[in-house]
DNA sequence: TAAAAATATTTGACAAAAGCAACTAAATTT
DNA sequence: AAATTTAGTTGCTTTTGTCAAATATTTTTA
């Protein structure tokens, strides 16, 4: 624990002062950072008050009524007392408020812009990917809505790998499984890769910020489709992902004319079990399965297309 | 790219309010944020000087020197006259200054205990891992040192994966590789967990906060031992990792009585060529391979131990 | 239903933080 | 030896932020 202590706040560290950095560039600009943060949460909200601006930027609410008085002298801002509320003052910017944030954000992409320029893409992907990895974990996957998941199922370098490591400590973090079961998925997408028919077999990944989320696959067997590896990122949950996932994979094996299709799945996957008869998938038999943990009772599921 | 710029944007700015979140608490010691960032360069660095904190702090030197002569005037800190440079101060705690700083330090690890102790211990690992990567990006694995990185050879969920994953986006990156190459990778882990006898195989994993940073296996034949999965980060080399993990697969090799050891590489890897040679390992043949990218040559290279 | 309590915002007074520019003293360059 | 550069200091100023009290409105309570 203490290490990944120190690992934070060394973070943190140089973390503040790369802000520091990026921050120092604005203040070249005619407002401060302060202002910035202020200008860009009205911009945002439709329904912006003070107190709201308080609240999520912790900001003294007397500096904060004497900032937005300056606002709205220089015509930046207007405030508009609340129907509903006479305490209220909603806020929004004017079209001269609107053209400042335009030139700040602006100027803020290009500030970002040179801090990646020099990376090379791989690691500015790299990069995206850990900034959305930490903020998921922090905000435990609030503020993602699912139309910011693109899905595709073009196979690049790494997704295999990828897709495997997320069998491994999923199934590691939620069941308890062993190594093994991580082994085992390695070889379902040997055979996968090996046997791979286009049209007919088909990974899936669902991707935010081209971090992997989630993954499904169909494997074809004649005229049975097979589902496989179908997978959520805990803190991507409960947003629709799944469902969309699963959709996708069923409806591909409608239009490739497959006649079924069956998936073999565990007793302690409860989650996915109810997605599953949800969809229209039914208990074709049960079996003991211990490779991976014990206790363990394997399903087969099916469904007539 | 611009997806990539408003990622980061907005990681920018929930981070700068969590770091924001953090301050706050330290605030109410007797120090400011500022403070507490110079104290802890001072106490960082043996020489340190009001040039170098100006530099890389972002202070305006002015108001350096008085905060530091404040810290002077209150026993924190003394100012000692270089002797090869007259215009020179170093600066360095007092007792007084380090059980202050113990102190801070102590506020501060209870800080980042609240905000991961909600966690379970796979987000909290993952996290680290997450900052691991946006540090060891954004200095270019400057500041790591070899000592940072733990070797272990015990295969955890998630651990074949993760090296299957790396060995395709560098090789993709650095080589242009295809997905082809992360399944065959991926088929010779297979092969290593199904055949793994405890005490001729092993994996080493080079680790920096709990990151996969570097790898390296032996697979034995007979009397033969087959080097394979030599992988770094390419943000964690010329520290002396590679030697490391090479020399940690030969020893090992020697020690159990293998005959000799051998690789598989191919022409384009130059840097591990050399790498190899340098221990002593030299060419046995070269044949042609274009699984994986044209003009290819594939190498084998050998070592009698 | 009127008084009390709570909430959203404003205002005044003030202190801390930060920045600028001119300055000293030492070292380096020309 | 004079000019320039560098490290750090000092005086002055502005900006930023805080605290407490005040105002207006709404909600709760008796």
């Amino acid at each position: 624990m203490q290490n990944k202590i120190n690992a934070i706040r060394s973070f943190n560290r140089r973390y503040t002062n790369i802000l520091g950095l990026l921050d120092k560039d604005i203040l070249d600009s005619d407002y401060s950072l302060s202002q910035v943060r202020v200008l860009h949460e009205i911009d945002k909200l439709e329904q912006c008050t003070s107190k709201y601006l308080s609240d999520t930027l912790c900001m003294d609410s007397g500096y904060l009524s004497r900032m937005l008085a300056g606002f709205e002298k220089s015509g930046l801002c207007i405030k508009q007392k609340s129907s509903e509320d006479g305490r209220i003052y909603n806020l929004s910017l004017t079209n001269k408020g609107k053209k400042t944030m335009e030139v700040l954000n602006l100027r803020s992409n290009e500030q970002i812009f040179s801090l990646i320029n020099p990376l090379c893409e791989t690691e500015r992907s790299n990069l995206v990917k850990a900034m959305t990895t930490i903020e998921s974990i922090l905000t435990q996957g609030k503020n993602v809505k699912l139309d910011d998941i693109r899905i595709r199922h073009n196979i690049k370098p790494g997704d295999i790998g990828y897709i495997t490591y997320m069998h491994g400590w999923i199934y590691r973090m939620e069941y308890g499984y062993s190594t093994a079961f991580e082994s085992y998925v390695a070889q379902t997408f040997c055979e996968f890769l090996s046997n791979y028919k286009a049209g007919y077999d088909r990974l899936w990944i669902g991707e935010h910020n081209e971090k992997i989320v989630g993954s499904i696959g169909i494997v074809g067997h004649k005229d049975k489709a097979q589902l496989r590896w179908f997978l959520l990122d805990p803190n991507y949950r409960g947003i629709g992902l799944g469902k969309k996932l699963l959709q996708t994979a069923v409806n591909f094996s409608k239009e490739t004319n497959y006649k079924s299709i069956y998936l073999d799945t565990t007793s302690d996957l409860d989650k996915a079990l109810g997605m599953y008869q949800k969809m229209g998938f039914t208990k074709v038999f049960e079996k003991e399965n211990h490779s991976w943990k014990d206790d363990l009772l394997e399903l087969r599921l099916s469904m007539d297309l």
